[in-house]
DNA sequence: ATTCCGCTTAACAATTTGATAATACTATAA
DNA sequence: TTATAGTATTATCAAATTGTTAAGCGGAAT
């Protein structure tokens, strides 16, 4: 599993790298870990990452003032930044999300909040940013309600689009067949599991591509 | 910096009112802020925004129907309004949009996404009062009022021009019937669904030109 | 007053979509 | 191996959606 997206991680204390550092790469994602701010800054330039994560106290410049810098530099604008901090404080938040984070974590940090948090923001990225989600040669655009295949448009029904895009959304995860009825049909409607099997099929027969599997017993899952 | 935009917020959380306010000031926006519905609405006619910004869940009014007594009201047919949402909820984003917001954001909005998305707004605009569309051999002039096909003229009613300067105001972007109920009768006029098929009939008509797709359960798109 | 034109709707046809049942298949555990 | 649970496939029917035509209405122009 590799999501090939890079995070760059700045903290002074060791203990909160190492447990980022591995909950993270776990996720899949290429990792740099550096020790003060003045070192972010440098590795930023190198490794170029999609987020950084920043402690906000920290020897030297803090992550407010990191942020700051790497804003005022073009090359960082779009990136994302996420805040650490060690408790709940709220105005620290707020200075935060000002000197533009995207978002912000309170340590200690679980690792189920970590995962939801890093990957919301970068669905959140290619979703609002575009509109369009893609994965590898596999275009959704939801605004024009299309899907293409290495340029080559695929016809979808409603029902067929709304779950592609669903499971396309978060690549690699498994979707219970619950969830996907709550996100397709709503809690309202009711209709037979085999519903989504049948439109499950429809889809692989549409796109003749080996990309959704069946995970036998929880759901299904999108993958190139 | 000054834009001489001015933008009205609705929102309930101060954190959010907060930054908000921030960062759209920073980038030289004149900004108003409220608390619920009911200040929105009063505010919205001393203020004459520019762009209004009103969060769903808020106590009394909430966002959608806020948006409707807006719209009911000559002054602010025109201006623009954007929902907050508190998670990226898909149905109401449809909800929103359908009753006649132009864009939504979701929370916790990041700073970008933000000044992207209300400059975008603005940026079209403008474009679209000054209007003169064009996409391929086709041209809408809506000053003048009228359509053209590789210089020839093509005569429309005026709802079938309105109806097609929507649609190709944003090539390929599907647009929701009650979008187009919306932005074409406004949300105090009510009429059937066969009503659009049959101005879209007529455009096709008379246009002779396979650009308007009927996308099935969704709305229709124009592209050439 | 009459005619023309644009807008809307009703009525029906045509089409597409979605859901289900029935059946076949497949992996796994007993 | 066999039983079993879960999934795939297929055909079929009902429902939803859209296309088309014609007709009615009302305002503007003649």
């Amino acid at each position: 599993m590799n999501t090939g997206k890079k995070i760059l991680i700045a903290d002074d204390e060791p203990d909160i790298l190492e447990i980022l550092e591995f909950n993270l790469k776990a996720e899949g994602y290429e990792v740099a870990t550096v020790k003060n701010g003045d070192q972010a800054l440098e590795k930023a330039k190198t490794f170029q990452p999609d987020l950084i994560m920043l402690d906000i106290m920290m020897p030297g410049k803090n992550g407010i003032e990191v942020c700051n810098l790497l804003r005022m530099q073009p090359a960082f604008k779009k990136t994302l930044i996420i805040f650490l901090t060690a408790m709940s404080d709220e105005s620290t938040e707020i200075k935060g999300l000002e000197s533009g984070a995207d978002d912000y974590l309170t340590k200690p940090v679980s690792t189920k909040v970590l995962s939801s948090k890093v990957s919301a923001l970068f669905r959140r990225l290619t979703k609002e940013s575009t509109g369009v989600v893609q994965v590898g040669d596999l275009m959704i655009d939801r605004e024009k309600y299309n899907v293409s295949y290495r340029g080559e448009d695929i016809v979808l029904a409603r029902k067929e689009f709304e779950l592609l895009s669903l499971l396309a959304s978060k690549p690699g995860k498994v979707f219970l067949r619950n969830e996907i009825l709550n996100q397709i049909w709503g809690t309202e409607v009711i209709v037979g599991d085999r519903t989504i099997d049948v439109h499950i099929r429809k889809i692989r027969q549409k796109l003749n591509l080996d990309c959704i599997t069946t995970v036998k017993g929880v759901g299904y899952k999108f993958e190139l």
